[in-house]
DNA sequence: TCTTTGTTTGGCAATATAGCCAAATAGCCA
DNA sequence: TGGCTATTTGGCTATATTGCCAAACAAAGA
């Protein structure tokens, strides 16, 4: 595997990483929707916020989110606005899953 | 948050977990050309057989690749064909990541 | 049966992640 | 300035992940 390759599959990798957590995947959806503050997503989560803060510094790192500070409110959007789109595959890994596991639990049934 | 909608965040978050990886990206973008075996993964990644077959399990158990034993090799393939397209959103994630870096690069430049 | 090949499992050490509390920082307003 | 609110950072513990080695298993063939 040459050094290419192995740089591309890092990255993406670091991408999908900061994505897969559930907070943070409740955090995309909801910043698909508008943007929001620290505080609102804080009290949507119901964590302790220095939680919540670190879980944004994790999507910011990442690329996935940027931040822009107004007042003393630290307001969070998507950068790339295609995340959502994104996750059309995720449910068909998850319901073929769930397809399979029907099918399996029937015939041990018999 | 109900506990439907944290169920179905959690759910994807371990397909994504499962993804994020750089080896087992690799897996799933050699999977996408064809099944293979697990000898044939293992020497192209160059790692230990057991780390190897221990991705491969982790992507089953995500419901992202199936396996189908021949002879006493085992060959997995894809369980869903829609895993690669699935990358565009996140090349566009790095490559905003990249053009901001840039920017900010050029600033500080001057 | 014994051996070889291919794969999985158990166990361990190193490292990373998550979430809380406490403390630091930043901006606003009196 | 002092106090208030919003957010981030440091530090800690608990837990999870990674990757290797060694050992167990499974299939095939001599």
């Amino acid at each position: 595997m040459d050094t290419s390759r192995k740089n591309h599959l890092n990255a993406r990798a670091r991408v999908l990483k900061a994505m897969a957590h559930p907070t943070r995947l409740f955090i995309i959806e909801e910043l698909e929707k508008a943007e929001r503050c620290v505080c609102d997503l804080t009290e949507q989560i119901g964590a302790d916020v220095s939680t919540v803060s670190k879980h944004l510094s994790v999507l910011k790192q990442a690329g996935i989110v940027i931040d822009d500070k107004r007042g003393n409110q630290v307001f969070y959007r998507l950068r790339v606005p295609c995340i959502l789109n994104f996750f059309g595959c995720v449910e068909s890994v998850l319901e073929s899953s769930a397809r399979d596991q029907a099918a399996l639990l029937n015939v041990v049934g018999k």
